[in-house]
RNA sequence: GGCCCGUUCGUCUAGGGGUUAGGACGCCAGGUUUUCAUCCUGGUAACAGGGGUUCGAUUCCCCUACGGGCUACCA
């Protein structure tokens, strides 16, 4: 594959979403498996709908999860520039080209009008086209004469460039995921093409800019596949030749109907951007792993054919194709992109985790030496899936517990209880060598000499270690905290529970 | 409504004319842990329906149903 050139172009109207990252990310791994250039273009000729700081939120976005683009807005490169309104001069030329070739024509039909035909045809049960079966009724300049046009352009008469879509073709479209399409040209209307702004419209900047820059591969999504005929017509309108097309599956609604949105990450309780956008929180802030993030994205709409389900960005690289890529919408499935944090967790280093964990106990006003923070990760991490659950999973390690749940001290503290506490408190105060085995050794020793059942004394004793009835082995908890302190929380549990 | 795309366990998916239809998430059960979680083992569960083609279709073709997208001077 020669010169492999493919762009993400997203259009700065608001957040990325999810569905943004994995057109972007296949289009990266495209790029890279080939050695070819990963472009990123800002298609911001629609003003009316431009976002601040959107743009921004892209680049970053794509920055946290790896995706590099070689060319774009700001870095340039050799076909910039990269934002679409800075291309502005471009468009007009070639929009009027196709009309000096017949390809095109001027519209001055007012929008009042047009939106007239559209209810007036909805009423009516049918469906308002601007096409070969109308064009010569509506205001155009095929249907006026041209000393009219010249004048209406001449006095500066709003008008819009529409393309004529040809009548009675069988149009063929190729699809590297879904093969060949078959269209009949007479069910496609008149695209407009150019805005009475002054802008191009998305069709013709698109195809345009592809050219231009020498995009070999267009990798989008689904929604776009309705235009595929269009821009089929209009590279050929222009006599150049086409880039490649794939047209990627969309990500669905966890539960529901429809392509997953915003809402149903608020409903659902999961990120549906990489970063925070206003109160929307992202993966990035909700503690995901970006490599995490790229991996369930890049297992959504593809796989290898094989049962590896964790690939870092390179061995995406490796194993990435167009063709394995479904032709299915995909559920959108919170679960899972947690269970894929949780990998990539889990095969962090301790020493990482302690890096990762201490800010959040700086953050708790806690002040610990970080060999004990790292002592405490490897006791609690195998039940994390994310680093901000470390604390709800280690607190008790930093703070000696200020209340015992109520039902568990209904089922452990029993009339004895305090004092066989009182036992365990002098058992540990005797021991030197403070370490679990040798804890765990004495305790159970002292239980057998004492006649007691483990039952009457572990229960209780981890709820006024840990404040609950949960945690890593109870001898290796209070082998962390020490001597001092483990005494200190028998006596407040015994001083609290009576 | 019109046009287009799609349809394998609840979900993500593998597979492909003859398979006990495989894996993962979730869920359930057992084991381990005298706790909770992890972990281990096992289990649950699918080829949308109807016609063809064929010795044989989940796999190929057609129809229906269902799902999705588009239908703007938005991308």
């Amino acid at each position: 594959m020669s010169n492999v050139r493919v762009r993400f172009a997203p259009s700065p109207t608001g957040p990325l979403h999810i569905g943004g990252v994995r057109t972007a990310l296949f289009n990266y791994l495209f790029a890279k498996q080939n050695k070819g250039s990963f472009i990123l273009r800002i298609e911001d000729t629609d003003q009316s709908r431009y976002v601040e700081g959107a743009e921004n939120y892209i680049q970053e976005a794509l920055q946290w999860c790896g995706l590099a683009f070689d060319e774009g807005p700001d870095i340039g490169g050799e076909f910039g520039p990269y934002r679409q309104s800075e291309r502005k001069h471009l468009y007009q030329d070639f929009a009027e080209q196709l009309i000096e070739s017949g390809h095109a024509y001027y519209a001055f039909d007012t929008p009042e009008k047009l939106d007239f035909h559209r209810k007036d045809h909805e009423a009516k049960g049918k469906t308002f086209i601007y096409n070969w079966h109308n064009r010569l009724k509506l205001d155009n300049s095929l249907s006026l004469s041209s000393e009219e046009v010249a004048h209406r352009l001449s006095n500066a008469t709003p008008y819009v460039i529409r393309f004529k879509c040809p009548q009675d073709e069988t149009l063929m479209l190729q699809d590297i995921i879904r093969g060949t399409i078959e269209i009949d040209s007479n069910t496609l209307d008149d695209k407009v093409i150019f805005k009475s702004d002054g802008m191009p419209t998305y069709h013709l900047a698109n195809i345009v800019d592809d050219h231009l820059m020498k995009i070999s591969h267009v990798i989008r999504g689904e929604e776009w596949l309705p235009s595929l005929p269009l821009h089929n017509l209009l590279y050929d309108a222009f006599g150049w030749t086409k880039p490649k097309f794939a047209h990627l599956p969309l990500i669905m609604k966890p539960t529901g109907k429809g392509k997953l949105s915003k809402r149903d990450g608020e409903k659902g309780g999961f990120p549906v951007f990489p970063l925070q956008w206003n109160e929307s929180q992202g993966y990035r802030e909700s503690g995901y792993y970006p490599e995490a993030v790229v991996n369930f994205l890049a297992l959504l709409g593809w796989n290898p054919g094989t049962e590896q389900e964790l690939f870092s960005l390179e061995e995406l690289v490796q194993n990435f194709s167009l063709e394995r890529v479904n032709k299915s919408g995909a559920r959108f499935d919170p679960d899972k992109t947690v269970w894929y944090n949780r990998q990539y967790l889990q095969n962090q280093s301790n020493s990482d985790l302690t890096k990762q964990y201490m800010p959040l106990l700086q953050e708790k006003g806690v002040a610990a030496d970080k060999t004990f923070v790292e002592t405490v990760i490897n006791l609690v991490k195998d039940r994390a899936d994310f680093v901000s659950h470390l604390w709800g999973l280690s607190e008790y390690f930093f703070l000696a517990p200020t209340s015992y749940p109520e039902k568990a001290v209904k089922k452990q503290w029993k009339d004895t209880t305090s004092a066989i506490m009182n036992g365990v408190s002098s058992i540990l105060d005797s021991i030197s060598d403070f370490s679990s085995e040798t804890i765990e050794s004495h305790v159970k020793d002292w239980i057998a000499s004492e006649e007691l059942s483990f039952g009457k004394v572990m229960p209780p004793l981890r709820l006024v270690i840990v404040g609950d009835m949960k945690g890593p082995h109870l001898f290796d908890i209070i082998a962390q905290i020490g001597k001092t302190e483990a005494i200190q929380r028998i006596e407040n549990a015994i001083l609290k529970l009576g």
